[in-house]
RNA sequence: GCCGAUGUAGCUCAGCUGGCUAGAGCAGCUGAUUUGUAAUCAGCAGGUCGUGGGUUCGAGUCCCUCCAUCGGCUCCA
């Protein structure tokens, strides 16, 4: 006899080998049915593995992200079966499952596969999903693996076998199909009822640019048809709320071609929302002990040899800007921290002047790919909300700390509570692509670790993605479609100190070394803006938005009125602008509506007559009529309940 | 940079298998209307059909080049 733990903590004695599907029935039939994946002792299993040990059990249904993973994980397999039956020439490669449905590459050989196909996919996903086939896994030798993607030629499949361990590798068989695969399937084909394929796109093979680049097919599958059609009306909702759309609507910037490819234009509307984004973090940082430098928009190239950004990305720069001077050349700045060290070494500084703070909203130039490029969230010019702290060892901490508070300060006020945050610390196998030693890493990597379990924040660790001189704390926000951007980042370094030879006279009378944090809580105030808009659907916090308030007089008799009210308002310091246009009410709350202001003022013969204003605000809500005082303290308290 | 899709008026789109002076709604302009909580009515104006080339008696429509946009990949100091 064995003894299961089931999730709600009941323990229940089976005889030894009892399959998953059956614990399962054992609860109830109809709980069964729902089952799609499980896991026991926190290694998934299938549902059909049979327990032969006592230990705890986790089913899975379609409403547990598990389930989920292993729907869409199975539905990959469905998917290349389908594309093997349709397009016998190709060579299927990996499958995974992702945050929404899943994809295949595959190696089609010459075949183009375009939007076209899609449908004829489908449809054979169906039907071989009708089937009802049984996901089965089996063990195989390493040998007899290699041997069976030899015969049918696929180099992808045995390079894929050649990095496992024989004794560990299984194929998961369905039909007449068999993939290699290590597990987490649905009991059968026939629970997915809906299939969509949903994309296709170009992927190189292993993620690397060098190798082939294959052909990914993305799909996503449900297990009832209503849940695909909400799935799809979602995302077209999802669509409505792109921030290149909205920044359109409400005339916050725009791109010409002219200008050049990724260099955002502010209209008026888009500046004054940018300025009081940097006031509020320059109150902010003000408080926190920042003080604002300003440094120009090139730099000698020298600057960047020092700095070590120009062996790095110099190819992949704006190239230098040469002079009349023969053998001059500067560089369109792509980050600021060079020039504040130099600032930095203006000057001698003790141990008793330390944290240093500079701060600068620079706006910075950088060669992104063309194909990169994307609305305010990936540009070619943006501005940083850039910031150094050049500090003693034994002060690192603090400031980190410090630094963290301010990012969430930033992030709270303005509604971005759904964050992540991701530790970004070197390729461990890449070690070539960065600079300085390695207990300079080990230092620099222990001082995140330590201040972000401090300040108790959730965190992922991500290997790689640490910046060339330094590993990383970034604040991670996804977009309207689910993708994930970093906003704010904080950066330790105690590189470029080095090679800007910074150093500080220590109480010793020695001179030292101080170590530098880079930080940027909005990251740049492109993309913040980007995420901002996506995330609030263009309705920003009052205090934020453009025109806050709008004067609607029911017709033109009542203009004299609304002049004076307008007056009154913008005398107040609220944001205002009135509608005097020959059109009918509805027509003028319809227009402010989807211009988004958060106040409408109505004002008609009551109004007039009693010295009042009726009030709606965005959205349809009504406060009746009431006295301008009355509207200038709902608009306080708003303002400052934030 | 790579893969796929798309590109018609300021915006959103129609234009079937190539065939008269390329259509609609919104926005704009002019006039009428003087309006009570999400579109008042009428008229006018607006387009080298992304660019360059080719096929054809004839190209918005078919083919090629380039450019841009969108979705991915790679990259992101």
């Amino acid at each position: 006899m064995i003894t299961i733990t089931l999730k709600d903590g009941s323990k229940k004695k089976y005889k030894k080998s009892i399959t998953v599907i059956d614990v399962a029935r054992d609860i109830s039939e109809g709980f069964a049915r729902n089952v799609l994946s499980a896991s026991f002792n926190g290694k998934t299993v299938e549902v059909s593995t049979h327990l032969n040990e006592s230990g705890s059990l986790e089913l899975y249904s379609w409403n547990d992200n598990e389930g989920k993973k292993a729907f869409w994980h199975s539905s990959s397999h469905v998917l290349a079966q389908a594309l093997e039956e349709l397009y016998p020439e190709i060579k299927l490669t990996i499958g995974p499952a992702i945050k929404n449905g899943f994809y295949y590459d595959v190696d089609f050989n010459n075949h183009v596969m375009t939007d076209k196909d899609f449908s004829k996919i489908e449809s054979k996903m169906i039907d071989i999903s009708r089937g009802k086939h049984d996901f089965k896994m089996r063990s195989v030798s390493k040998k007899d693996a290699i041997n069976y993607y030899n015969n049918i030629s696929n180099k992808y499949k045995i390079e894929l076998i050649n990095d496992l361990n024989d004794g560990e590798i299984t194929f998961c068989d369905h039909s007449n199909f068999t993939d290699l695969c290590k597990g987490g399937h649905i009991p059968n084909t026939s629970i997915i009822k809906a299939v969509k394929i949903t994309n296709v796109a170009g992927a190189y093979w292993r993620a690397n640019e060098k190798n082939k680049q294959l052909t990914r097919v993305y799909g996503i599958s449900f297990p009832k048809q209503k849940l695909l059609s909400e799935y799809l009306l979602n995302v077209e909702e999802a669509k409505k709320r792109d921030h290149r759309i909205i920044g359109k609507k409400l005339n916050l910037f725009t791109f010409s071609n002219k200008v050049g490819l990724g260099l955002p234009l502010w209209l008026p509307k888009g500046v004054d929302l940018r300025n009081r984004l940097e006031d509020f973090l320059v109150k902010a940082q003000k408080k926190a002990g920042y003080e604002m430098v300003i440094t120009p928009h090139i730099g000698s190239k020298e600057l960047y040899i020092t700095s070590g950004h120009y062996e790095k990305y110099g190819e992949n720069s704006f190239q230098p800007i040469k002079t009349p001077k023969k053998g001059e050349e500067f560089m369109l700045k792509p980050m600021n921290c060079p020039h504040h060290c130099e600032i930095y070494n203006s000057r001698k500084f003790s141990y008793k002047d330390l944290p240093v703070r500079y701060a600068e909203f620079g706006t910075v130039y950088r060669y992104e790919q063309s194909g990169e490029l994307h609305g305010l969230t990936r540009v070619r010019g943006f501005t940083q909300d850039d910031a150094h702290i050049f500090c003693s060892e034994d002060q690192l901490d603090k400031e980190f700390k410090n630094v963290i508070d301010l990012t969430l300060h930033v992030f709270l006020n303005l509604g971005l509570d759904d964050f992540s945050t991701q530790i970004s610390l070197r390729d461990p196998e890449n070690s070539e692509k960065y600079i300085g030693d390695n207990d300079v890493w080990e230092k620099s990597e222990n001082a995140i670790l330590k201040a972000v379990k401090e300040k108790k924040l959730n965190y992922n660790v991500k290997y790689g993605e640490a910046a060339f001189y330094g590993p990383k704390l970034d604040f991670m926000v996804n977009d309207a479609l689910g993708r994930e951007w970093q906003l704010g980042t904080i950066q330790v370094d105690y590189t470029l100190p080095e090679r800007f030879d910074l150093t500080y006279k220590g109480k010793d009378n020695k001179l030292h070394r101080p170590v530098m944090i880079h930080r940027a809580p909005f990251g740049s105030l492109e993309r913040f803006i980007a995420i901002l808009l996506e995330n609030t659907a263009g309705n920003l916090p009052l205090w934020l938005t453009p025109n806050q308030v709008i004067v609607l007089p029911i017709s033109d008799k009542y203009e004299k009125y609304s002049k004076k009210v307008l007056n009154l308002i913008e005398n107040n310091e609220i944001r205002a602008l009135a509608d005097h246009r020959s059109e009918t009410m509805g027509r003028k709350i319809r227009d402010a509506e989807l211009s988004k202001i958060p106040f409408m003022i109505i004002i008609g013969e009551k109004e007039n007559d009693n010295n009042m204003i009726s009030l709606r605000s965005h959205g349809g809500k009504d406060y009746g009529m009431i006295k301008l005082d009355k509207f200038f303290h709902i608009v306080d308290k708003e303002i400052n309940n934030v």
